[in-house]
DNA sequence: TAGGCAGTTGCAAATAGTTGCAATAATGCC
DNA sequence: GGCATTATTGCAACTATTTGCAACTGCCTA
């Protein structure tokens, strides 16, 4: 099942609708092709149906990681989404040159299982970010910049 | 080394200054002996003295994480602060009751060490939170809601 | 202790994201 | 297709947080 009917069956087994907006703003994601963030969705969007509001962007970038059609995170102050793969991924985020690597869920997962084995607890986290310092700049830096801000959200 | 001193050492280390708005967040902080949100901090230093900015607290509770001395997380849509303890901790939080457990640091770590061995990226997450499902609301509910909603920061 | 430099603060204005609500429009059913 | 039901949308108001900047003040040095 590919493409624009993963969202019809998707969005249909929870009882809620497909409209054209949610179409879009699925589009505007799959068509960046990777992490993309709030604005360049609208943006996006936009220019395919400027009668689109704001609001029904922000609403539906929700709705979608809900849906697990899509996923999120908050990386550099900024939030970023992107297609949900089959399989989930996870990123690695250098704090001093923010250079964004990626990680497998399969080494992840070992975390997951771990947890869950120890105190039933199911995590189903599909897109982490980690952060710390790459493997460059852990040789480079002497006194690494710790850039520890973090949005609030508001 | 402790309280009140704990500030100053570590901040004079960074070329920083010690102030008593920073002083009272610290304090408020320390006050809730646990998560605090930014609102709570925020009226907490509010009635020591009432002069002190929003925007000063905003960026001391920056601060104070870039610091080290204060970690956050964001949980349920809020912000988390809190005084950080000598060993880091992390937590799990259920998507459908909400609830809020934790975890070792031991535990976390264990992944932590294996990205060191097999990417070179070491990863210094001193409070991470782990969505997913709670041992009981594994068991209650058939079909959970899974809340997924991520603040988007601005 | 006085003076100066750089880090901090308070304020006001700008942003970004959220919420309530009435108007719309997908769906399911006849 | 026509109709009822309810999810979704667009708007406008609102809230939370960020940013620029000039005034202020720790803290180092002489
Ligand atoms: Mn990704
Ligand atoms: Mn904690
Ligand atoms: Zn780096
Ligand atoms: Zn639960």
């Amino acid at each position: 099942m590919s493409g624009a009917n993963e969202l019809r069956s998707r969005v249909r087994a929870h009882g809620k609708r497909v409209t054209p907006q949610r179409q879009l703003v699925l589009d505007a994601i799959r068509a960046a092709g990777g992490h993309v963030t709030t604005n360049e969705i609208f943006t996006h969007v936009s220019a395919a149906a400027s009668s689109v509001n704001r609001t029904t962007v922000y609403r539906n970038l929700d709705f979608l990681c809900e849906m697990r059609l899509v996923v999120a995170a908050q990386i550099g102050g900024k939030m970023y989404y992107e297609i949900a793969g089959e399989e989930p991924h996870h990123h690695l985020v250098c704090r001093h040159c923010d250079s964004v690597g990626e990680i497998s869920h399969r080494t992840v997962k070992a975390l997951f299982d771990k947890i869950e084995r120890e105190q039933s607890f199911v995590v189903d986290m599909d897109h982490l970010a980690l952060f710390g310092l790459c493997a460059e700049c852990r040789h480079t830096v002497s006194k690494p910049k710790l850039r520890t801000r973090r949005k609030r959200g508001g």
